[in-house]
DNA sequence: GGGCTCCGTCCACTCCAGCGGACACGGCAG
DNA sequence: CTGCCGTGTCCGCTGGAGTGGACGGAGCCC
């Protein structure tokens, strides 16, 4: 909204925002367990893995709690790869809204090609996205699938890995 | 096609990208006469006097020249809200396309006010705003003022400078 | 000629983004 | 109990983001 039509008027500058907040959002998101849910560190080791890019765990903890904030595009990059948002989620709140939205989707897929799809799902309304988990869940529960929200008593494999898909 | 739908299995980096020719395209776009155009050091005290933010006029340069490229957000953010774009267009190959496309007309108008109004047109197709771009180019010529690409043989007064619209 | 203003380019410096390595705490196996 | 591993939290350092102030050169006026 403040940077489609805004009121005139406005003076007010929301300017740069939570970024701590939506980093950890993410987290959340992705590991709504939290038995199950890394630490900074563990974290930090997934993201060098999988994108190649390197985040310590420190300054992980440090954004997630606002304790630094103004990061450059190198390391926004990075964490934007891993979570596999795009890189406005970061500053473009209507964009985090909507990524929000397949978030949410695409975790309860629980897995990482189901979730890239899920991603180029562009375009659709939150509603819709919506009414998708809802489905999702129901068949889930027909195929004796676990429910989201509660892990896999799984055999052992990891199948929570973030991917980094195309930026 | 590298910023769309990638084929999958995707695994180069397209990165973080020529910041530097879209900063200088920016410069080039809003002020196309050479001699009229403003070096590094006016640019940064318009920055500064307009946004309020400050950016070196050597740092400008060194962005431009490609000299330095992982700028952090709090510097992107007052480039962005000098010439009156949106953050994203500086690191998404699709707003910048679509940005510069309303760019073209707005240099055309070369009015603050009507420039940050043409930025609103949010959701036109690049041919819409073309045809707007022929339009206005017309209407000009009936009211004999000079035309696009050409400076005015003003009176000595600057009309041209951007305004932060959200000011 | 000498003075002024603007330009692009460069270098030396400050300061903070970002990291490594510690700390205290808690759980779990020997 | 004592290690061992993982967590969140902190401190101190390095490197580069970002700046200030110079330099030579090109136009312009006296």
């Amino acid at each position: 909204m403040d940077s489609g039509e805004s009121a005139p008027g406005e003076t007010s500058r929301p300017l740069l925002h939570d970024l701590g907040e939506r980093l950890s959002g993410l987290i959340t998101a992705l590991y709504p367990d939290e038995r199950r849910r890394p630490g900074y560190a563990r974290l930090a080791r997934m993201i060098r893995e999988t994108t190649g890019g390197t985040i310590s765990a420190t300054y992980l903890w440090e954004l997630a709690t606002g304790r630094k904030r103004n990061v450059t595009l190198e390391q926004l990059g990075v964490l934007a790869a891993f979570f596999g948002v795009p890189l406005e989620y970061f500053i473009n709140d209507e964009v985090s809204r909507r990524v929000n939205a397949q978030l949410a989707l695409a975790v309860a897929l629980r897995d990482a090609k189901v979730r890239s799809l899920a991603l180029r799902a562009e375009g659709l309304s939150p509603a819709s996205l919506d009414a998708l988990l809802t489905i999702v869940n129901e068949a889930r529960r027909v195929e004796n699938l676990d429910r989201v929200g509660e892990e896999a008593h799984d055999t052992g494999e990891q199948p929570d890995r973030p991917e980094a898909q195309r930026s």
